[in-house]
DNA sequence: TTTAATAGTTTCCTAAAGGAAATTAGTATC
DNA sequence: GATACTAATTTCCTTTAGGAAACTATTAAA
C-alpha cells in the first residue's frame, strides 16, 4: 500500500483557479456573453434595443444581468433626459478587454462541433 | 413615433451565438475548467488523484462531469486490470485544444481582479 | 381618454445544479 | 474476520437560475 502525500498548491496555481472562477462566475449563465457580445457589435444601445435584438429575454433577466455586469465596471448605463426616458447602456474600457475571450469563445465552439458531428 | 424595423440576424451571427451556447454548456458549472485544467497539468490522472486534487468536490459531481466530458470527446476513460480496479482519465486531442481558450480565461480573470479591486 | 412607448419591478413558479452521507462491490492487508 | 482502498452510485436535500405574467409610473400621440 503506497501513502500518497499531496503537496500543497502552489501560490500560483491557487491565483489560477481563483482567476478562473472569477471570470467564469461573471460570464456564466445563458444571456451575459451574448450581451456583452451584442454591445460589442452595436456600441451604445437602449434596454428595449437589447430586449429586441437578444430574442426572448425576459425583461427582468435583462435587468438583473445589466446591473451585475454595471457592478463589475464591464458597461456602464446613462439615463437620459428626454421625453420618454431614454438610458443607454454601452460597454466600459474594461469590457470591451473581453473581446479576445469572446473570439476564443466562438473560434472553440465552431471546432467542437465539426469534431462532435461529423467523426 | 418611430418604428424600428429589426432585421434578421445574419447566419453567421446565428452561427456565433450558437457557437457561444456551445462552449459556455460544456465549460459552465462550478469543477469542468478545473477538471480540464488539472488534466492538462498532470496528464493521466486517476479517479482518486483528482478527488484529493479538486479539493472538496463530491464524488458523484466528480463521477458526472467526467461521464459527460467523456460523452463530449474531451477526456478518455481507461479501466486497468490491477488488483483493486483503477480507472485512469486524460485529455483526448480535442481536449487539449482547450488550452488556449483556459488561458484566456486565466489572463483576463487576473487583470479583472486587478480592475476591481484597486480602483 | 384610450393607447402605446419608455424602463423597469414584483410575484410566482419550475428546473437544474450541486452538496452530504450512505451504500455497493471487488480485492487485499492485518 | 475486520478494516481499508478502489471507483463509483443512490438517495435526499437545499440553493440558484431562469421564465411568465402582471404591474408601476411617466410621457406623448391619436
Amino acid at each position: 500500500m503506497k501513502i500518497q502525500l499531496q503537496e500543497p498548491l502552489s501560490k500560483e496555481c491557487i491565483q489560477q483557479l481563483r482567476a478562473i472562477k472569477d471570470t467564469m462566475e461573471l460570464l456564466s449563465g445563458k444571456w451575459k456573453i451574448q450581451i456583452i457580445g451584442t454591445l460589442l457589435r452595436g456600441g451604445t444601445m437602449r434596454f428595449m434595443e437589447l430586449k429586441r435584438t437578444l430574442n426572448g429575454i425576459a425583461p427582468k433577466k435583462l435587468s438583473n444581468d445589466l446591473q451585475e455586469l454595471e457592478l463589475n465596471k464591464l458597461i456602464t448605463r446613462t439615463v437620459k433626459d428626454t421625453k420618454p426616458i431614454t438610458v443607454e447602456y454601452s460597454l466600459t474600457k474594461h469590457g470591451k478587454t473581453l473581446d479576445n475571450l469572446i473570439v476564443e469563445i466562438i473560434d472553440w465552439g465552431l471546432n467542437h462541433r465539426k469534431e462532435i458531428i461529423q467523426k
